[in-house]
DNA sequence: ACAACGTTTCGACATTCATCGAAATATCTA
DNA sequence: TAGATATTTCGATGAATGTCGAAACGTTGT
């Protein structure tokens, strides 16, 4: 039983792009997808990131808000791990509205 | 004969990912995609958005420095239309470094 | 209960982004 | 060449974004 899977607005749309166009943000959510299920926590991230704890945070809410990825807790630490449903959506949409499906003429296409 | 289409940076995909990450330009792009090669005048793009010229030029120069439309003169008029193959570019990369192609534990994948 | 740890919240600041009128540039037509 | 049309550049302004130290919060182990 999949959870919705429905199709993004051109707002929530807007949101995912911004959340991954920032140069620490891509490579935190790059990270969190070779990752997986399992995730990894804010402090390995902000390791890997080198960036200050406070700003880490500031990048995972952006995510987090649109969506693109999700938290748990672990004893003290947080775990935050990838939404593939959300980015397969952000994916279709930018293939579907994006790519020339509707009436391209001399049918080019991009993907 | 296909003009070069080698994998977009980190940096490219993060400029073309701000570049669609606004409402005015992700409608923007879209009325060039699926217009076509023909693509769209700038004074007709600006009527369609509800923006005056100067706003509008400010957007399509993001795009354009983005890569992702180019533009041509017609008379007085100048012609901007998609670039398809930035945005395949664009779209490859999220494909492949963002959803899950290397080690996803699980085969977990989003597209 | 206390101290250590991991993370977030708050607040201040600097930078970047977006908006848009007015002036400048380029092209067409008469 | 003058006037109309299409678009961009410039400059000023306000809003949103990014950075990060210090303080607060929740959890664990002693």
């Amino acid at each position: 039983m999949r959870t919705t899977l429905r199709r993004l607005t051109a707002a929530k749309t807007v949101e995912a792009l911004g959340a991954l166009a920032h140069e620490h943000r891509l490579v935190l959510f790059r990270l969190l997808v070779q990752r997986g299920e399992e995730g990894l926590s804010a402090g390995v991230l902000a390791e890997r990131l080198a960036v200050p704890p406070s700003s880490l945070t500031f990048h995972l809410q952006q995510l987090t808000h649109a969506g693109l990825i999700g938290q748990r807790r672990d004893g003290r630490h947080i775990i935050y791990a990838a939404d593939y449903e959300a980015m397969g959506a952000l994916v279709g949409y930018l293939t579907e509205n994006c790519c020339g499906d509707g009436t391209p003429p001399k049918g080019a296409k991009c993907c």
